[in-house]
RNA sequence: GAUACCGGACGGGCGAUCGCUGGCGUUGCCAGAGGAAAGUCCGAGCUGCAUAGAGCGAGGGUGCCCGGCGAAAGCCGGGGAGACGCGUUGUCGAUGCGCGUCGACAGUCCAGAUCGGCGUGGUUCGCCACGAGAGCAACAGAAACCAUUCCGGCGCCCCCGUGCGCCGGCUGAAAAGGGCAAUCCUCCCCGCAGCAAUCUCCGAUCGAACCGUUUGCAGGUUGCUCGCCAAGGUUCGAGGUUGAGAGCAGGCGCUUUGCGCCCAGCCCGCUCGCGGGCUGAGAGAGAUGAUCGUCAGAAACAGAACUCGGCUUACGGUCCGGUAUCUUCA
RNA sequence: CGGGGAGUAGCGCAGCCCGGUUAGCGCGCCGCGUUCGGGACGCGGAGGUCGGAGGUUCAAAUCCUCUCUCCCCGA
């Protein structure tokens, strides 16, 4: 999970980054990035009605929360970004499966380098 | 012992690191989703609106009997009308009996009666009132709901025909005795809406009242004066936002860093109904997660959103009880 | 979270209230005719678990219960 200031609160600032923000997708997720004039980076998360029932799209927003949680540190700052889940994701997902795919995306999107993408992360 | 079905209980435990929400005495400590939290099918609390009482109308209500629990919905136990299946009286049918499964079933008994029984409601516990109607049944069949006479047989009127009476018949769910109230209706019961309810505070804005003094360049109404309007200030009211708080997280009260009483669950003591201890989720883009170790272990359905009591539906695995079948041993 | 509505042929809809004949209409589809050919037109035809399951009834698209999917409204 991610502290209360690091999260997107308002639908006005979804609707900004959502119809604003650089785009980036993978077949799993949709990253969404838009500078912002706070000084540090907000997250926020989405999981359509279409994706599954409560648990699974609480779920979904977790494992999302919780990659997010473990690369902040490493990101550039002063960005509100948003993470939707797409609808044909397995309803089986891991952690493992998860945070891969994510750090590419944010890659994509310019704001992650990780010096060597490949190797193990150190706080598994 | 195995398999299947039915009923009930449990609904992963422990440990490590990182992280989230709330509270507190804040380098930390404590607490932190369910048996269905779900569907929203019922009933209550709570809140706003409406409302004298009563009646009429509309809409809604799974409604046998007895006993128990409950605030109500409803649940539990027993019994009956009735339905279906199996067995049995040689077979088929009818009837009777037995067993099993079900049993959302009010609107009556009696040949009839202003009497009586029974049921419902009211009651001053003496008794009183009410228990009334309508509709539907395709196709087939002679005939389908105040019955009827198509066919055959028998009997009677002297004989035939006609007529009358009795018996039988194909059809159909049902053939004269009823069926349907999950048809209308009658009896009985029910105010409407819902925490995105509702209440409080702050802001934009609007309205009303009052103030608006002295000097000087100082808004508009004719250049000036007065007056009026406008700007500004104060008070009151309206308004109700992507705002804040309450509702809201065991409850109530008080002398409010706390104390007292009460409620529920668990544990302990025991003089056996009392005492003591511990615990009580409360978010607001919405808190329970991630990575591992271990136990035989990769486990289903599934996430609190105002609260509580039920109903229904979904569910891997383990345990307990019952029934049926098979196998082994005695 | 709360409150409402709808599922019928490929598509859009009737029928449901008040149960009973073959579940009907328009567009679309198929075949034939017409035309040099196509369209239009005329004739004929196919296509339906009435979202699913259970119940009431002699009989259910219709009545009752449960369930699935979709849509709308409420700060």
């Amino acid at each position: 999970m991610v502290a209360r200031e690091l999260r997107l609160r308002s639908a006005s600032d979804f609707d900004r980054v959502r119809t604003r923000g650089r785009t980036v997708s993978s077949r799993w997720f949709v990253v969404k990035a838009l500078p912002n004039d706070v000084g540090h980076n907000r997250y926020g998360f989405a999981a359509g009605k279409r994706f599954g029932n409560a648990v699974q799209r609480n779920r979904a927003k977790r494992l999302m929360r919780e990659v997010l949680r473990e690369l902040h540190p490493h990101l550039a700052q002063g960005f509100d970004i948003v993470v939707i889940v797409r609808n044909n994701v397995p309803s089986d997902l891991t952690y493992a499966h998860v945070r891969p795919d994510i750090a590419e995306l944010l890659r994509r999107v310019g704001l992650y380098h990780e010096a060597r993408p490949c190797v193990v992360h150190s706080s598994g």
